[in-house]
DNA sequence: ACATAATCGAGACGGTACGTCAGGTCTTTTG
DNA sequence: CAAAAGACCTGACGTACCGTCTCGATTATGT
């Protein structure tokens, strides 16, 4: 219809452009959903997993325009959870000793797990990904950059290449502790419970790398 | 009618009792099913969630005679689950220090985790678990009885009521890491983790209750 | 083995006999929840048919007990409809016009009908007649006892083997008439109907014997 | 989010339209089945009662795609009963005595009850108005079009009010006749028979009016 | 007295069908 | 074109009955 504005580019775009009032309806649908669905019991939720009916519906939205924009429930979870997460991004200062450091960061981050409406969405996101394995993969993909804050957080504390050290070991034992505590809910993930786990693997990584090293 | 039986006193039993095969039938098509759902790709599972009418199809079994023993599907799997973990009681005699046994727990966990057909089930298991807050509860019941095993082990090699240690915080921290490392599958749960583990929970225990107190 | 009692007979009998409470209270279960099911609306039903299950739980007996006697639930219905038709015989005494004769037999059945219990259990035979061919069947066999007073009726009021007459047809007018009204309610089924009916019988039995056959 | 369309205007219609291919696959499975069911045994039906399990699989379909568009399976079949009648409308000319007429439409209402597939849904369709009131409405609505007809008919040729006749009662001695001996198949419903009923309701009609009326 | 035999209430069994719900795709109309 | 609406097929859900089959307990008869 109109001269094309770049040089050898495609069509730059025809017809009518992605509605971002659509886009952000969904995304408020699917937390607000979540949410109503996993609130009301505090630390369990009632497993009435939200269906895409219900978002579209939620959203006044076609089925479809949910479908065209993502893969999969899970995906639409997903970034609901990222447009959330991404407003409480601690900062993470990180100058301490490395028990500090640690108590710091892993309180931050048993806090966010505590708020409104991560925990809900965050649990949503729990079963979506144990039911599909692209939804753990997304997960995955999303939690890495934590996974890497916490390992260069514990990596600037450890002498380099120590021997019997194994980053990752620490991390997984970080973070496994954070979630099991959040599946099961059997015991709370408050401040105190961030300092002790932050003394515990603070004495690991310390005594890796020296004593207990015996044969 | 009759002459009546007596006060409180319950009638024994009337009608056809249980049939114990198709007891067995139904935990086994459940363990074959979920096997071959979550089996082919090795980590993983399609996500192909095993049904209630599959079950009852493989077992050759009406759905009632599923819905009068279980409540829930979750309960028929952690049924098939136990039936086939009581078959590999793991002694765990528990003579040697801390470390070692501590390490020899992990690894007969790990190893546990990583047979046929308790890996598909325990993958099925923890997707139901997400879903249903009763499933949940189950599988928390489940599992109550390995986290005291090992709370009993920490505490047989930690000086009585030492300050500082949690043998809680201890115990979330191994099988936290152990159901993380299940889930995710992004690192291995080999006997090397189960010794590395081990070192660093026994240092942490050990570290404790002497020098990392300093306030 | 013993000395046969009779010539050919069977060993009279052994063994616990028959629980002549049992059989009274499945056909007052019977009758009462068919009651119950059709009777609170009307002249319709609310088509909750009545199941076996439920009346072997009402009448507090298993349900073989039920199948030991009775080859099938309308089988049931009918004893138990036999049951309370035996009560209440209309004589018909038969003396006088055959339009009177006719009316005071039409009258009797509509009445019948009317009553309860009677009424319930009619319309969920035919529900079971028109499921089971058996059911049909047993219907049949039951209502031929009334048919053929009915013919007789006619038989006695009509010269003998009048050429045009055929009491088939009659009869079938009249209980067609009777059943289809009953069936779908459309209109009433009081003596006036019954008067109605009876006297275009007449006219038809009478026509049919002396003009109204031209050719 | 828009402009409100209009104050009480309906939207037209969005959306994908209703698949006629389904409709109709729907309603010739119906068909197809009843008959298979009902056909075989020459008169009477094997009771095998028709499953909307099987009309959806029959005709390629979801069972959803039925209940969205048929409250029951009645409708279904009253539907299906439809799509067969309205091929084959009598024309009923209606010109000649009232004996002659009234042969004539009754010899059409006979035979066309005596084709497949209409015999067999008919069963079906009786069997259905004997369990659900609801079905009794349908088939009520449905054959009142056939008894306006033949009360027409019988209008056209009584004296306008004549004082004994009441042409509903001779309409239902017509159709239960009809019914009566359709349902239970105890005697045929051919051209004799409809010549007879023909010749006797004539009579009581004709009789009605003049004579018969002593007191 | 004791075996034999049939009944009883109870209830589990394999099945079929029900009516509902959700998932993900396809098809129209409107903007 | 995209978006809203909504029909479509698939398949699992949990329930209700069906008619059959055990169970232990209870009567009656025959020896």
């Amino acid at each position: 219809m109109s001269s094309a504005p770049e040089s050898g580019a495609r069509r730059p775009h025809t017809g009518r452009r992605r509605n971002e009032e659509a886009r952000q309806a969904i995304l408020d649908a699917a937390l607000r959903l979540t949410a109503a669905a996993a609130g009301p019991s505090a630390g369990g939720g009632d497993g009435g997993a939200v269906s895409i009916d219900a978002i579209a519906r939620e959203a006044r939205v076609g089925k479809q325009t949910i479908y065209r924009w993502w893969p999969s429930k899970s995906a639409v979870l997903l970034d609901a959870l990222a447009s959330v997460a991404e407003q409480q991004i601690p900062p993470s200062p990180a100058r301490g000793s490395l028990h500090a450091d640690l108590a710091a960061f892993l309180a931050d981050t048993f806090r966010a797990a505590r708020r409104e409406p991560t925990c809900s969405v965050l649990h949503s996101l729990l079963r979506e990904a144990a039911q599909d394995p692209h939804a753990s993969e997304l997960l995955r993909l999303h939690t890495a950059a934590r996974r890497a804050e916490l390992r260069a957080l514990l990596a600037g504390h450890t002498s380099p290449q120590a021997p019997g050290v194994d980053l990752d070991l620490l991390v997984d034992q970080a973070y496994g502790f954070f979630w099991y505590r959040f599946l099961l809910g059997h015991a709370p993930l408050d401040d105190a419970a961030a300092e002790q786990l932050a003394r515990s693997l603070a004495a690991a990584a310390t005594a890796n790398l020296s004593a207990c090293e015996p044969a």
